[in-house]
RNA sequence: GGUGAUGUAGCUCAGUUGGUUAGAGCGAUGGAUUCAUAACCCAUAGGUCGGCAGUUCAAUUCUGCCCAUCACCA
């Protein structure tokens, strides 16, 4: 059956420069869109690229705001960074287009009417933090005050970055909008709901996620976790999904709602169909084939794996519920790491695409690397860049370059550019290889792919190494039988280039393009690989066709991207307040620590290290009496059965905390080895006598 | 704290449905060679396959615990 395929990349946000991480995903699929397309047109008829930035949002508007500038003004110069960085690293797509378009406003109100037909949307008073200076409502990331834990000035209002507290805005001291420097204050107003935890999207998910093919095996089981584990529990821990924001807002108006706008999710994604519909029109193609219920075509998502949840669970119920297909696959890839960490701006290693391209780092380069590192798994890859100089150099330049370089000298001035026959025996394994290629790539495995490509590389070199053609040159001349002999060596050997050639196009599109010129031949295609150069054939004289990474480009990269500004003020404030840690009578005295009876102990499902129990602290409801649930890491050495009964001690004012499995209303007391030297955990129990409730000090 | 993933030669990574001497590329060392923008070829060194315990005739591969790193969630 001839394939069609629709693919796409995450949508960039259009308030920011593309960099080497993003361009992990668009490489990866870019690739894998070339070799789609390098297919015969009976496997693979049509395969569309498609993308947009993501060009709404608060943040838009207010760096537009800013800039002194409109959003659409805004959105237009990123649009078109972005379609230059892209174009720089051969990112080949179909469409390149915009959330901020009729096409996608079009899909957008027509998703929203089918959900709310089929009862998915609800209307619901929320309270939100509102900037009364600038009147208007506040993202969580444009508040700021000081850590409720450790004191830390101008954090934001989800989480500290010096001690890594998380929270909310609420517990902020002192907070302020970053907007207008004004005091937040918490306002009420009506946002909408797409009701995700309606029992007909979890149904569906459960379903769907685990059909095959669908998700990458670590991916459906992360989706296991997000939905809950218990088949028939009717326990729902899909949380509904508020879907609009008030006016001012840069973005889609909802229709029947004034002064609201569709929030990401119910235009961000949409931005993948309406990309979709714009080259629809342009190209005639039918869109509906692609897009309705029962479509035989096929689509993937190519994402990174920190919105897998929205592409696993938000998306296809949100499709599956307005009447349209859903995702073929979703592909999620790791993050990138530089040098084994984090990009970071200060260590020079947050590089952007365009310092890149502007430090006259071939983008071939980067792309090969990357390829020789993706595999169809969520794990991150790294990019050292040691490792990245001295991969590239030699499989690129010593393996694979090389074999053009040796010997197409020798046909061009030997034989005046013209080859003899090229289908000897042992080019076989080359041109047999293509369909395990091929399978690779089609996998995802691209590191695979480029191993077995080196592996045929280093063959093709000791064969040329033994035939020893610069030997056979000097004796050539007056010597008929070693002229044809060297005329074979060389013909052959570029034969071997030409397969080699073709089976890197998708990750080197330029550098196959290059060598098509030079062979004088039509643009490879997978076919081709079974068939030969034939005799006779004319090739064009050899100019280089890349060159070797000087460690010194890199290094100046590195600089380059250095932040130029200075380094961020000193972080504030340690949690103690100098070397003393002891701490009065008073301080001890707010631990509320309990003797306890052991009521009930049993395993928890699905945890590896907690026991749940039930504990008696003399605390009474009803008359009858009340325990406290706690979970306590001790499975490792404690067995359940026998801790029942048992005398131990609790902290009991310690706050509930929200746990996987439930509410933990305490904490038990156990030692261990805080340097790990030791093994073994071990509960505390008082002497005997001592009764449930009893206060510990 | 929970969940998931990762931990194999100096570096980047393969691999093992449990089975004789664990692989590649880079790097290092030595040799050969000079066609190739010093590339290529041959050889050598280097690993208790994170640690401990268990299952087994046999474990790097399976199980449990521990340690480390990363991510996500709380």
């Amino acid at each position: 059956m001839t394939r069609k395929i629709l693919v796409t990349s995450a949508l960039p946000y259009a308030n920011g420069a593309i960099h080497l991480g993003h361009l992990v995903e668009y490489i990866q699929t870019d690739i894998w869109v070339r070799f789609q397309k390098m297919q015969p047109k009976e496997r693979v008829s049509e395969c569309w690229y498609v993308c947009a930035d993501d060009t709404h949002g608060t943040p838009i508007m207010l760096r537009a705001e800013k800039d002194g500038i409109t959003p659409e003004a805004l959105i237009a110069r990123v649009h078109s960074e972005h379609s230059r960085d892209f174009a720089g690293f051969h990112v080949a797509f179909d469409n390149f287009y915009t959330t901020h378009s009729d096409e996608t406003r079009d899909c957008a109100n027509e998703i929203y009417s089918r959900l709310q037909k089929g009862g998915l949307i609800e209307k619901r008073s929320i309270e939100q933090y509102y900037d009364p200076v600038r009147q208007m409502f506040l993202p969580d990331r444009f508040i700021k005050g000081e850590c409720p834990k450790c004191g830390a000035k101008d954090q934001y209002g989800d989480n500290c970055e010096n001690c890594g507290a998380a929270y909310t805005p609420n517990d902020l001291i002192d907070p302020y909008s970053t907007v207008s420097g004004a005091k937040p204050e918490l306002r009420n107003s009506d946002h909408y709901f797409f009701r995700l935890s309606d029992s007909s999207c979890q149904s569906f998910l459960r379903r769907w996620t685990r059909e095959s093919g669908r998700l990458q095996p670590e991916a459906a089981n992360k989706m296991q976790e997000w939905l809950g584990f218990d088949e028939n529990s009717d326990e729902n821990k899909l949380t509904d999904w508020d879907i609009s924001r008030d006016a001012p807002y840069f973005g889609f108006e909802i229709p029947d709602a004034p002064g609201k706008y569709f929030y990401v999710w119910l235009d961000a994604p949409i931005g993948y169909m309406g990309s979709f519909k714009n080259l629809c029109t342009r190209r005639g193609i039918d869109f509906d084939e692609y897009w309705k219920p029962d479509s035989q075509t096929e689509l993937y998502h190519f994402i990174g794996k920190d919105i897998l949840y929205f592409h696993a669970l938000f998306w296809p119920a949100e499709l599956e519920h307005a009447g349209y297909r859903t995702p073929t696959s979703v592909f999620a890839h790791g993050f990138l790491t530089v040098d084994g960490a984090k990009m970071s701006k200060s260590r020079g290693t947050f590089i952007t695409a365009e310092s890149y391209l502007q430090q006259g780092l071939n983008p071939e380069w980067l792309r090969y690397y990357y390829a020789a590192k993706l595999n169809n798994s969520m794990e991150d890859i790294d990019l050292n860049l040691e490792d990245f100089a001295a991969r590239v150099n030699s499989d690129l330049v010593g393996k694979y370059i090389n074999i053009a370089s040796r010997c197409a000298g020798f046909i061009s001035k030997k034989f005046d550019g013209q080859l003899t026959t090229t289908d000897a025996p042992w080019l076989k394994p080359l041109r047999d290889t293509a369909q395990t290629i091929a399978q690779a790539y089609e996998d995802r495995e691209f590191g695979r792919a480029l191993r077995e490509v080196m592996a045929l590389a280093d063959s093709a070199n000791v064969i040329i190494n033994d035939r020893k053609p610069w030997e056979l040159a000097k004796q050539a001349d007056n010597n008929p039988e070693v002229s044809a002999q060297l005329h074979a060596a060389c013909s052959e050997a570029i034969e071997a280039f030409r397969l080699l050639t073709l089976y890197l196009k998708p990750v080197l599109p330029k550098v196959a393009q290059a060598v098509e010129a030079f062979l004088g031949i039509a643009p490879l295609t997978w076919s081709d690989a079974a068939k030969p150069l034939a005799a006779g054939h004319q090739i064009n004289s050899y100019t280089h066709l890349m060159t070797r990474i000087d460690p010194k480009q890199i290094a100046a990269l590195v600089d380059a991207n250095k932040a130029t500004f200075s380094p961020a003020p000193e972080t504030v404030a340690q949690t103690t307040v100098g070397h003393d840690d002891s701490i009065s009578i008073d301080d001890f005295m707010k631990i509320d620590l309990r003797i306890a009876r052991i009521v009930a102990a049993d395993h928890v499902e699905g945890a590896e290290k907690l026991i749940r129990l039930a504990l008696d602290i003399g605390e009474t409801q009803n008359g009858g009496m009340k325990t406290r649930q706690v979970f306590a890491g001790i499975k490792s050495a404690y067995d359940p059965a026998l801790l029942i009964g048992r005398m131990t001690m609790m902290v009991a004012n310690l706050a509930p905390r929200k746990m996987k499995f439930g509410i933990s209303e305490g904490m038990v007391l156990a030692a261990s080895d805080p340097n790990g030297n030791t093994p073994g955990i071990f509960l505390l129990a008082p002497d005997a006598g001592a009764l449930p409730g009893m206060r510990v000090k």
